[in-house]
RNA sequence: GCCCGAGUGGCGGAAUGGUAGACGCAGCGGAUUCAAAAUCCGCCGCCGCAAGGCAUGUCGGUUCGAGUCCGACCUCGGGUACCA
């Protein structure tokens, strides 16, 4: 429906009717256009190369407001580069295994791959209005055959070049369901169906060897200057090198167990220790489950899940095995072994030693037990008797840089005390035990080897068989892919890969004798370790293509959640090295993410009533307006809160496209919330954005239609001010997308628009700034940066557009209007020519006549001049 | 428990150690309109008539000057190796 928009005054006295703003018509316009010209589509060619890369989306079957802002990100990274001159490489896939799929076949029947190919269907069609700058062409799901496929060649040659290896682990076993729980599956200790306790089982697992590159992966996080230096810090604590000793205790009355081995970062609190706790799977531990209180004590030991969490918050429980050790600097003292529930027989050694006046855990350990706490060491100046006083409430654990005095010598009762710092003591002790025998000093990394194996089924199969007369024997790669069997139910729980009739039977490509395959599937982590990769060349019947390999990588912009800070980032950085080792990626890609930027969540109001039994009842956005239900009762909000189904908080992106256009939605996406915090989406917000959005539009509208003025054949009025506003809006704009502030970039923006609503000027000097607008806008809105491009007179499209450059010149400002502080506090202003000297300013200053009443007559005590910036006054 | 972050008006936020609150939302006032919507213009941290004072989670410190640096604490969030 035409009608007119434009103010008086600038109407066009012969224009047609204007059109108002319609992003349902013209955003599909440009996405049709861009597509025809394969604007999007990535390249080798002779401009440099830039990989911008957001995390890929699980297909949980609808895409959220997280994955709006995600890709919206991403997507100004790409178009800005894009205009800036890069060849851009920025594709989209699906990281398509795991166990929501499963969980879905189980309670709604379907199969799993069904579900996730409708699913990926879905968002794909879902993404698709936000116009998003990706090459589809380059699209992937991590549990396409061919995907598959070169995972599992990678596996073998990964397995080839002794990478990985076989060893046993615990799992959460549920007992009523006999099935292995994730993590997330277990709550207070209880299988999340069954609701039994669970049991820590052990089974032999396929591990890849991280820990062969603990070393280079922590001394590479210096290098990784475009990652935030939290997440290096989060990996560097992760990996956890410490320098320590492994401590031999010979045992009194074990002798089938003659020592017991112990690693500490501590051993200058050696004298402190009074007993070994030691795990329920440690080999001592199970030569003693004759004895029914050690067994029952073990049995319960092995009830506690196994995540760290758990571990460390679960109350803590032990039972003295009755064995006794020798202590190593005192042979008169013997120490009791305990077992106990927060040892885990995976880490180390299965044991340590407990020195209860120095950690948290032994501490608690020791009080509930009744077991001696004596100190090591103790404030500066402590005698021995008040640092055992000090300790007895609460652990004594200062840094280690810092001085303390030793109160029980660390190389032997009343051997080197005195003050010392704990990293002195440490090293001193270190020497003792290497020069004594008892111990010898080591680095030991807190990151363990990564466990793949997975007893599920919706996950890429691990291509080994297992012989009777071979062993365990790699698939052959002419045999790849192993594919998962589709004929296959999940109404009992378990494995299906298990008690599946035949998938099993297979061929030992050793012996050509019969060979069972490997029911276990990888860790999903495996799939993500390594996609990035793939998009260089997602079709080539290698895991990768040199050529493509060489030219892409490495990433040059990731984006995603912070909760990836661990575990996805560094099994890709160990991935990237194992595919240099295995000849998968060129050397240079050891490190394959050169920036990395994490986002914040995207949060909403919860909107809460209460039941008659006072419980808590949640009622969707749209059922609430001025804080009131349709009823009229008022309801209680919540703000910034996780947007989740069960509290009704979400708002879908599919409805805000739909009705205010992409733009909108990547507008607002951006604007209000610098992108590493969370943004709160809030109706009002959109509104605004879809406003802002409409006022541009119409400002190009009347701009583009001036020259149909009667006056037309007049010269232009020029703006001066106008032009400096948009050069500086090209500086500002610029640097903020430099720094990832687009909520910066967009505020510059808003101040832009309303410098060209302002003006008086008119004809092209306002065009011309309105193709700056277009320009400046493009990688954010960059369907509406179209249509006031071709308004304004762009020539072809403005995605095509090379980024604008700013005139230094009209930046130039040529006085400076300087605030005055008497003694730090803000009492007037002074405005001066820019280039003015210090000294000359500094005369201006105490002219001033505010100034010259604080000082009433004195002198000023100092006078601090920083040019173009402030001044203050010490009277 | 342990590791890592974050906290600024009614709200989202801005601020190379240099005027705290850019820009926006909400609110208030005005213009336009028969009326409304839309649009445009103006005001807007708190207390105070004013002078002025108080303000960046809390408490201390460094500095001519601290939202910014240092120390301790509080609250919220992420991770904690089988959620992705």
């Amino acid at each position: 429906m035409a009608r007119s928009v434009a103010k008086p005054g600038r109407q066009p006295a012969s224009g047609g009717p204007s059109m108002p703003y319609d992003p349902a018509n013209s955003e599909s316009r440009w996405q049709q256009a861009w597509d025809q010209a394969g604007t999007f589509v990535a390249r080798r060619d002779e401009r440099p190369k830039y990989y911008v890369l957001e995390m890929f989306p699980y297909p949980s079957g609808r895409i959220h407001m997280g994955h709006v802002r995600n890709y919206t990100m991403g997507d100004v990274v790409a178009r800005y580069k894009r205009a800036q001159g890069f060849s851009i490489l920025h594709p989209m896939g699906w990281d398509a295994f795991g166990m929501p799929a499963e969980n879905a076949a189980m309670e709604n029947g379907g199969h799993p791959r069904d579900w996730t190919y409708a699913n990926i269907a879905t968002m794909k069609q879902q993404m698709k209005p936000l116009g998003l700058a990706i090459d589809w062409t380059r699209e992937f799901a991590t549990c396409d055959d061919d995907y598959v496929a070169q995972q599992q060649a990678l596996f073998l040659d990964m397995l080839d070049a002794g990478l990985i290896y076989r060893k046993a682990a615990v799992v959460n076993w549920d007992p009523v369901d006999m099935t292995v729980l994730a993590n997330e599956q277990v709550i207070d200790g209880k299988g999340w169906r069954s609701g039994e306790p669970v049991e820590r089982r052990e089974l032999t697992q396929w591990f890849f060897r991280i820990t062969d590159y603990a070393d280079e992966l922590l001394d590479a996080l210096d290098g990784l200057d475009g990652w935030p230096e939290k997440v290096r810090l989060m990996q560097a604590n992760w990996i956890g090198r410490s320098r320590g000793v492994q401590l031999r205790f010979d045992t009194v009355n074990a002798p089938d167990f003659p020592g017991i081995e112990v690693y500490t970062t501590r051993p200058d609190t050696l004298m402190g220790a009074s007993f070994l706790s030691i795990s329920a799977d440690h080999p001592l531990a199970k030569s003693l489950e004759s004895d029914p209180a050690i067994a029952a004590v073990a049995a319960e030991a092995r009830r506690t899940g196994t995540s760290e969490e758990a571990l460390e918050k679960a109350e803590k429980i032990g039972i003295d095995t009755g064995i006794r050790v020798r202590h190593p600097l005192d042979p008169s003292r013997e120490l009791p072994v305990w077992i106990a529930n927060f040892v885990l027989m995976d880490y180390g050694t299965g044991a340590v030693m407990g020195s209860p006046a120095h950690d948290q855990r032994d501490h608690d350990f020791a009080v509930k037990y009744g077991l001696p706490i004596l100190a090591a060491f103790g404030e500066r100046g402590a005698t021995r008797a008040q640092a055992d006083a000090a300790v007895a409430a609460q652990p004594f654990t200062p840094p280690k840089s810092e001085p303390v005095t030793y109160v029980r010598g660390f190389a032997g009762e009343g051997d080197q005390t005195g003050d010392q710092t704990g990293e002195a003591a440490v090293d001193a002790a270190i020497a003792h035990a290497e020069a004594q025998g008892y111990g010898e000093g080591v680095t030991r990394f807190r990151l363990r080897d990564w466990g793949i194996s997975r007893q599920r089924y919706w996950g890429c199969p691990i291509p080994v068989l297992h012989c009777d007369t071979c062993g365990v024997v790699p698939e052959a790669k002419a045999n790849l892919p192993v594919l998962l069997p589709l004929d296959v139910s999940f109404d009992v729980p378990g494995n299906p890969l298990d008690r599946h009739p035949t998938w099993r039977d297979a061929t030992c490509p050793g012996c050509g004798g019969a060979a069972r395959r490997e029911t276990d599937t990888m860790d999903t982590f495996v799939d993500s370790s390594w996609y990035f990769a793939r998009f260089t060349s997602p079709h080539a019947t290698t895991p990768t293509d040199a050529a493509d390999a060489d030219y892409w990588m490495n990433v040059d912009q990731y984006i995603g959640g912070v909760e990836h800070a661990i575990l996805h980032l560094l099994y890709s950085r160990f991935f990237a090295r194992a595919m240099v080792r295995t000849g998968h990626l060129p050397a240079k890609a050891s490190e394959p993410i050169a920036a990395l930027f994490t986002q914040g969540m995207v949060t909403h109001e919860i909107y809460q009533t209460r039941d008659d039994r006072g419980r808590p009842v949640y009622h969707l956005p749209e059922e609430v307006s001025g804080g009131k239900l349709a009823d009229g009762t008022a309801v209680e909000v919540i703000p910034s809160a996780k947007m989740s189904k069960s509290k009704k908080n979400v708002v879908d992106p599919v409805d805000i496209v739909t009705r205010f256009g992409a733009d909108t939605a990547r507008w607002f996406m951006l604007s209000d919330s610098p992108p590493e915090r969370d943004v709160e989406w809030t109706a009002s917000g959109a509104e605004a954005a879809s406003k802002f959005l409409a006022r541009v539009y119409r400002l190009a509208e009347e701009t583009g239609a001036a020259p149909d003025a009667p006056d037309r054949n007049a010269p232009d009025r020029d703006d001066p001010d106008l032009t400096r506003a948009a050069h500086r809006a090209i500086d500002e704009v610029t640097r903020a997308l430099d720094g990832f502030a687009f909520n910066k970039a967009i505020a510059k923006l808003y101040e832009l628009a309303n410098a060209v609503g302002r003006s008086q000027a008119s004809g092209e000097p306002r065009r011309a700034v309105m193709r700056i607008v277009a320009q400046l806008m493009a990688p954010m809105v960059p369907h509406l940066a179209e249509d006031v491009w071709a308004l304004s007179g762009g020539q072809g499209m403005a995605v095509d557009a090379p980024w604008p450059t700013a005139d230094a010149a009209a930046l130039v400002q040529d006085s400076v209007t300087l605030p005055i502080q008497i003694n730090g506090k803000r009492r007037g202003e002074i405005t001066v020519p820019a280039a003015m000297s210090p000294a000359d300013v500094e005369q201006a200053v105490l002219a001033d006549e505010a100034v010259q009443r604080f000082l009433n007559g004195q002198p000023p005590r100092k006078l601090i001049v920083v040019p173009g910036r402030i001044v203050n006054v010490v009277a």
